[in-house]
DNA sequence: CATTAGCTGTTTTTT
DNA sequence: ACAGCTAATG
């Protein structure tokens, strides 16, 4: 496909920084891997002096992918292109001893972090979980903003701002003392350090000659920082963005940042995208009207050459079940009807529960799916169980690590002993590990705790050195043994099947790491923190050549694109959500609905349940108010007394389908 | 120390 | 519905 005029603009762009306002579809990513192949093809670029960033890990995938498809590899050495968290994790790493930290750092993740506020927390007052999100997202805020612990104790004015402040101050202090950080300093202390080192600065800015940024619109104040200190004076920068797409202000993104660039760059130069080459024109004028329903920052009009296209589908259905089975009925028709395959189609929801009702009636139906985001995979027990054993392996100052494997598999060390080691470590002013390894504990402890926290030790020792110098796969297996894990899991679980099923994804857990070890040089720290960043998934374009429909959050589907898309759950309450039902949020939701028609090519039919299980009861829906925002003659309903479908009658999505099913076998 | 029964509150989205 | 926590018991 040939570019037009604005793109080619947009990639020739040299003398300055470059905004690119790019509308759904319009070939932003086109433009950026473009434009990389053009620095380095044409304008003698290093491949290792440009940077692109993204904010997913998939998205950084999805890049990579497309940039290796038109730069050959000799030329892409070291093109790094990575998400916001894992270029803060890199610079930190290079400059860990500016930083004030040791090579080894670990990542606290949200429930480490949450955990050790609440600890802190404890001392204080409350053990109100609600309170301790609160205080979680204030501190939040104070680093996306780069208020310093001090800073924030001098800026605070209300009493609990105060406390917030406070509790900043010590849960700062720990973290460094157990040389982690939380994922919000994988910005913020990055940005700091270039802010305050003038000589870091100058070394980053002289390593990175190109910058480009995609979804800037998801950018917060500190991820800016970053951009615009690395970028600095010479302004060598492209940033893509658009407000329409922008869905992470509940994690501090400023798509005012796109206004602020011309502020902070008075050479900026504007391009506008405003042809979509993915949508039908129907698609595109239900996402135009649906969004015109809000403020915009910058005017835009997306048209497509596309040809009109069919009409959009809205399906009503009895509840959530047969919301799922309708849909896999619809999937399996279409399907049949035009010869397609089912990477073809994608079902987009807005909560990561509704997945659970399409795998299962998937499941059923044999249909391969992949879902996507590797959240779920991670938030498992096991794997976080591991993933501490890991932790610790590489750094014996992660309390977080140590408190949640000490007694996993059982020990015989419990609260009790805790908390002791707990006194002592704190009088000593040394990490529970470092404490359980002086000569004074043996004051505190005795008996069999002290003589099984003893072996334990040993046991972690031979362990780090086995990993550092034998056969990774061959000493990650024997860990798993040591600790006799298999058998844990056999004798907690509820059932073999639920044990098998855990034994399975920690073995997986196991293969990908023994891989990330070859591909990392051996260097345990390092991938031991990409996991947590959850950046495993890397060598699996299989994926996408998998020929299996796609299931993903609108979150996760934004800059992705599927011939046939299935929007499910339009209700009020779930799109737009409960929480976010006020004038300021909804705005967000909408976009996220936006976000969502304009990932379909061809397709598109959005379904919403009537009826939906909540905390044990059912309760009645409404269809979602975004509805009405679509342009009528662009839809076609099917309810079940509209006239539209005589299929329609059955009301149980599971008997639609086997009416379906039948009616494919008689063809 | 471990186990278990009963109690709570809880449901967005991601790094 | 369910997980995660608490308090009581082995």
């Amino acid at each position: 496909m040939q570019l037009n005029p604005d793109q080619q603009a947009a990639i020739r762009y040299l003398n300055g920084p470059l905004l690119v306002l790019a509308g759904a579809g319009s070939g932003k990513t086109r433009v950026i891997t473009q434009k990389i192949a053009y620095l380095i093809q044409d304008c003698a670029y290093d491949a290792n002096s440009i940077l692109a960033v993204t904010f997913t890990n998939k998205a950084a995938r999805e890049m990579k992918q497309r940039v290796s498809k038109v730069v050959n590899e000799t030329q892409l050495q070291g093109l790094r292109i990575s998400t916001f968290h894992n270029l803060g994790l890199y610079i930190l790493r290079c400059e860990h001893k500016a930083a004030g930290y040791k090579s080894n750092i670990t990542i606290f993740d949200d429930e480490d972090a949450t955990g050790l506020l609440r600890e802190l927390l404890l001392k204080k007052f409350a053990k109100d979980p609600k309170i301790i999100a609160q205080i979680k997202g204030h501190i939040s805020r104070w680093k996306n903003e780069l208020i310093a612990p001090d800073q924030a104790e001098k800026l605070a004015q209300a009493p609990w701002e105060m406390v917030a402040a406070n509790v900043y101050v010590d849960y700062a202090r720990y973290l460094h003392a157990y040389n982690a950080v939380d994922f919000d300093d994988l910005i913020y202390i990055p940005t700091k350090l270039l802010l305050d080192h003038e000589e870091i600065l100058t070394k980053w800015q002289m390593r990175i000659r190109y910058m480009l940024v995609d979804e800037y619109q998801d950018t917060n104040h500190s991820q800016y920082q970053l951009v615009k200190l690395i970028a600095g004076i010479r302004g060598g920068l492209t940033v893509v963005g658009d407000d329409d797409q922008s869905i992470y202000t509940w994690r501090g993104a400023r798509p005012e940042n796109l206004m602020q660039l011309s502020d902070d760059f008075p050479n900026l130069n504007l391009i506008k995208l405003e042809q979509n080459y993915r949508s039908t024109t129907r698609i595109l004028r239900c996402a135009n009207h649906l969004i015109s329903h809000n403020e915009h920052i910058f005017e835009k009009k997306l048209w497509s050459q596309l040809g009109e296209g069919e009409l959009l589908q809205i399906i009503s259905c009895k509840d959530e079940e047969s919301e799922a089975y309708r849909v896999i009925a619809e999937i399996t028709k279409h399907k049949f009807k035009h010869n397609t395959q089912f990477k073809d189609y994608a079902i987009l929801y807005r909560g990561n529960f509704q997945a659970r009702f399409f795998e299962k009636a998937l499941r059923e139906q044999n249909i391969p799916y992949k879902l996507s985001g590797g959240t779920a995979f991670f938030s498992r027990s096991e794997i976080k169980d591991l993933l501490a054993y890991f932790r610790l392996l590489v750094n014996p100052q992660d309390d977080a690590a140590f408190l949640r494997i000490i007694n996993v598999p059982r020990r015989g060390i419990g609260p009790t002993t805790i908390e002791k080691l707990g006194n002592y470590a704190k009088q000593r002013n040394v990490s529970l590990l470092l404490a359980a390894q002086e000569v004074g504990v043996q004051q505190i402890l005795s008996g069999k705790p002290l003589q099984t926290i003893k072996s334990f030790i040993e046991w972690l020792q031979t362990m780090v050195y086995k990993i550092r110098h034998d056969d990774a796969e061959i000493s990650l297996k024997q860990l798993l043994q040591d600790i006799g894990y298999q058998d844990w899991l056999e004798s907690t679980c509820s059932s073999d099947e639920v044990a098998k099923n855990k034994m399975g994804n920690v073995k997986e857990l196991l293969l990908w790491v023994a891989k990330l070890l070859k591909q990392h040089n051996g260097d345990f720290a390092d991938v031991v923190a990409k996991l947590t960043l959850l950046d495993m998934l890397e060598n699996s374009e299989e994926d996408t050549e998998q020929n299996k429909v796609q299931l993903s959050t609108l979150h996760a589907s934004k800059g992705l694109e599927y011939p046939y898309v299935f929007l499910v759950g339009m209700e009020e309450g779930l799109l737009p959500h409960t929480i976010s039902i006020d004038e300021k949020n909804i705005a967000e939701e909408r976009r996220l609905a936006y976000v969502g028609i304009t990932r379909a090519q061809r397709g598109l039919t959005i379904t919403f349940a009537r009826q939906r299980k909540k905390h044990g009861g059912v309760i009645d829906t409404k269809p979602s108010r975004f509805l009405k925002e679509l342009p009528t003659d662009d839809l076609q309903w099917f309810t079940p007394n509209s006239a539209a479908s005589e299929e329609n009658r059955q009301e149980t999505g599971k008997a639609h389908l086997a009416n379906i099913r039948e009616l494919l076998a008689k063809k």
